[in-house]
Order: structure tokens, then C-alpha cells, then sequence
DNA sequence: CAGTGGTCTAGACCACGTG
DNA sequence: ACGTGGTCTAGACCACTGG
């Protein structure tokens, strides 16, 4: 019992629902309750539960209280780093090289990825990612060139659109999309593996407010691993 | 200029940032002079501003201040869902087959996961999770028996291990590891699928303070994509 | 309507880490 | 040493929502 702090209390209430004195399903005493319990102001009160509930431990409602979750169900969080920084942080030397770049009218099925209502000119990358000078991953990107202005100037042949686009078009929201699928020819032969190897695949599609701006496709070779905390 | 909620400033520091006020590398203004300028509490701009260290925008020390990430780095992250609710969620109807548990001393590969120094015995289950009464997902788990008092009463053979362990076993960490494999003849057969074909794996692993709890591999089918909001 | 969480303020003290 | 963020307090008002 060193101080109030809000983790302290965070930590003896998430004690107390793990040892069942509010079993899923009840609701928490009232923060002002629990603060006098605690001897804190309620607004540490307040924080404590606010992490509890981030964390997804319990569920909380104006009017209706703090109900304790029927299920633990956990969040899990992984940061969506550069290829070039995922090579690097395992100890590898990093390399890129271009495949193809071409301009072009979007087939449909991009155009509705990218949302374009009518037909207009996108921007399709391919290019390999390289670890110590083996195949680590293939890319397959279209870019949106209304909404990244510039990148028809950008040395996309020394870097990758990746990096230029993260550090020149800002992106409020996407989605990430994993599975995994065999290798058609086009990937085994870039990654140098079997056709039909099982290859993991990363879908990310991103957008500013108002329009999309980019969706890639990254095909890992079949020792890849995505690794994620708890 | 409707309210100064936090919410509010975190967006107009988004903004700023973006729009290249404060270019990655430099420093933010102190709380203090930011709370002069929007004429707010500095609790407020504080809040503010560690909402947008939790994005992974701007980095935080006391003394040498807020500063802008060189890359905007962003965080995604998911639920891990019980499998149950992922079939239910997409109104699918859900199944559940035990295919086999047994008991038996855990070979050293499962040791290691486990972190189990001497020789112990461990639970292995093997399961078939269904949508719609077809094949869903294929676990395969081991459980370390001491540290999940009860599993041996437990009624498996209706209730999926994960959802008994959910309730009853709370862990503190864990990690999750995605990767594709090709399916070998046991995952073929049970999810009817041809040898070879490339499936999405979920190893994850949990413990307690102290001791390892499961670790499980989840084998998905090809069509399994994991949907991920940034 | 009334009870609950959500948030803001003003002031204070503390902890860390750089110079 | 000292400046910066981290956090607590006490009080206040607001917003949502269930009865």
C-alpha cells in the first residue's frame, strides 16, 4: 500500500474479478463508492477502470454502471512496421528491387478496392523485398495517384513506395487483411519457391478522410512468422 | 472551437502534424504552452497527447519532452475471439468435435513451449471446430494439467478447451504467432481439404505470472482471412 | 427524472532523465 | 539541478440512458 496510484487500484479491482468476488455479469460498486473504499479521488477511480475496460475486462455504461465482461476476451496489438525495418530488426541486410511499374486504367475488381467510381489511371507496382540478399517478400501495389500527389516523381526505383507513401501521404484509417494462399507462378518464381508453396499474405488497404490511397498485397515466403504480444 | 475536450485538441495537434507544423524528429511545444495556446487545463492537452502516444504517433520523456516519430508507425490490433464467436459473428452455426485427448508425458518440443524443466505429464487435445456442420478450424493444444486445476473434470468433450480455460484460468501474457503452412495428412483429413493446401496458423501461447498454461496452433482453412482495423 | 460514468479545471507534488 | 511529463485531488458540470 505504497500510494493511490491508478494502476495500484487497477490492479487490486482486477484481482478482485479474477478472484471472483464480482462474478461475470455483476456490475462494480459505483466509482464514487469505490473511491472512498480506496481512500482516492474518484477520477483515479475513473482511470482505473477506463484501463480495465480498454483492456476489454468490462464493459461500461452511463446510468447502468461497470458490468464485468461474461468473457475474458483479450486485444491483441502488433506494430505495422516498414519491411525494411522488419529486416532489419532481426539482423538482417536489407535490399529492394523494382520488379515492374507501370501506369494504367485499374482493372475493376481495384477499382472497387480503391473505390474509384469511374476509370481512371492507377499506378501498379510490383517489387521484391530482399534479406541478405534472398527474397524475404513480393509486393503488389496499386496507388490511387490522385491521392498521393508527387509520387510520379518519386525514385520508386531506389525506394519503396511504402516508405515514400508513410512519409509523404498521410493515412487516417485502413484495414489489414491475413490469410494464406498457394503461390501462383508469378510469386513462386519472385520468391523462389514452389508453385502452390503456402505463402502468407498481408492485405492493407489505407485511406485519408475522403479517398483511398493505396492497396498492396505482401506474399511471405512460407517461413514467415508474424509475431504478436499480448 | 466548439469545446475544449481532448478529443478536440488531439485532433488539432493531429492536424498540425500532419499538415508538417512540427516535422518528425522535432519536438512538441511543453504541455504547458500548449494549454496556454488552446486555453485549456494542461490535464487536458496531457490527456490529449498521450492518446496520441498510445497511436504510436509522437513519443514521450519526461525532461527531453514529446517528440514526433520519424515513421508513422501505427498499431493494429484485433480481439481474439473465441471461435465460437467468430462462426457465430458471421451467422454461421456453430459445431464443436473432440477428436482425441489424452494424457501423456509431454515431448521436449512441447516442453520447451511449456517451459516445463522435468519430465511432466500434459494434456493433448486434439479438436474440430464446424460452421454450419463443414469444417471450420482444426486445434491442436497442449495443456500443462498443473497449472489448470479442474481441466481434468471438465466436460471437453462438449465444451472447447479454450472457452473452459477462458472462464476458469485467467492469464496475465501471452503470444501469438500467425504463419502459413502447407496441411499434412491430419489436417487434410479433418478439414477436408487436399494435402498440400496452404493454411493459416494462430500458435498461441499463455501464462500466468508464473507458470506456462496452453499453448495451442490453431490450422485454419485456405478461404480463413483475418480481419485487422487500423 | 435520477443515477451513473465522462470529462474539465486549477493546483499541487512527484519521478525521471538530461545537461 | 531543473525542466518535463506523470499523476493525484477536490470539486464541478455534463451526457447518456434506464426505469
Amino acid at each position: 500500500m505504497t500510494a493511490n496510484t491508478y494502476q495500484s487500484i487497477r490492479d487490486a479491482i482486477y484481482k478482485r474479478i479474477v478472484a471472483g468476488d464480482w462474478p461475470a455479469g455483476t456490475n462494480l460498486p459505483g466509482e464514487a463508492e469505490l473511491a472512498q473504499e480506496y481512500g482516492c479521488a474518484r477520477t483515479t477511480v475513473n482511470r482505473a477502470i477506463q484501463s480495465l475496460a480498454r483492456e476489454g475486462l468490462v464493459e461500461r455504461k452511463r446510468k447502468s454502471g461497470t458490468r464485468v465482461k461474461e468473457l475474458r476476451s483479450r486485444r491483441a496489438s502488433f506494430e505495422i512496421q516498414l519491411i525494411r525495418h522488419q529486416v532489419e530488426n532481426t539482423g538482417g541486410a536489407y535490399g529492394y528491387h523494382l520488379l515492374s511499374l507501370t501506369s494504367q486504367v485499374s482493372p475493376s475488381s481495384i477499382s472497387a478496392k480503391l473505390r474509384l467510381t469511374d476509370k481512371r489511371s492507377v499506378m501498379h507496382i510490383e517489387a521484391l523485398h530482399l534479406k541478405d540478399n534472398s527474397p524475404f517478400a513480393f509486393e503488389d501495389r496499386w496507388v490511387n495517384v490522385q491521392a498521393a500527389p508527387g509520387i510520379e516523381d518519386a525514385p520508386l526505383e531506389r525506394v519503396s513506395a511504402n516508405e515514400w507513401l508513410v512519409r509523404e501521404i498521410p493515412y487516417t484509417n485502413g484495414v489489414v487483411s491475413l490469410s494464406a494462399a498457394a503461390a501462383q507462378e508469378r510469386e513462386a518464381e519472385a520468391l523462389n519457391v514452389n508453385v502452390g508453396a503456402a505463402l502468407f499474405l498481408l492485405d492493407r488497404t489505407t485511406w485519408d478522410d475522403q479517398q483511398t490511397i493505396t492497396t498492396v498485397t505482401i506474399f511471405h515466403r512460407p517461413e514467415f512468422r508474424l509475431k504478436i504480444e499480448i
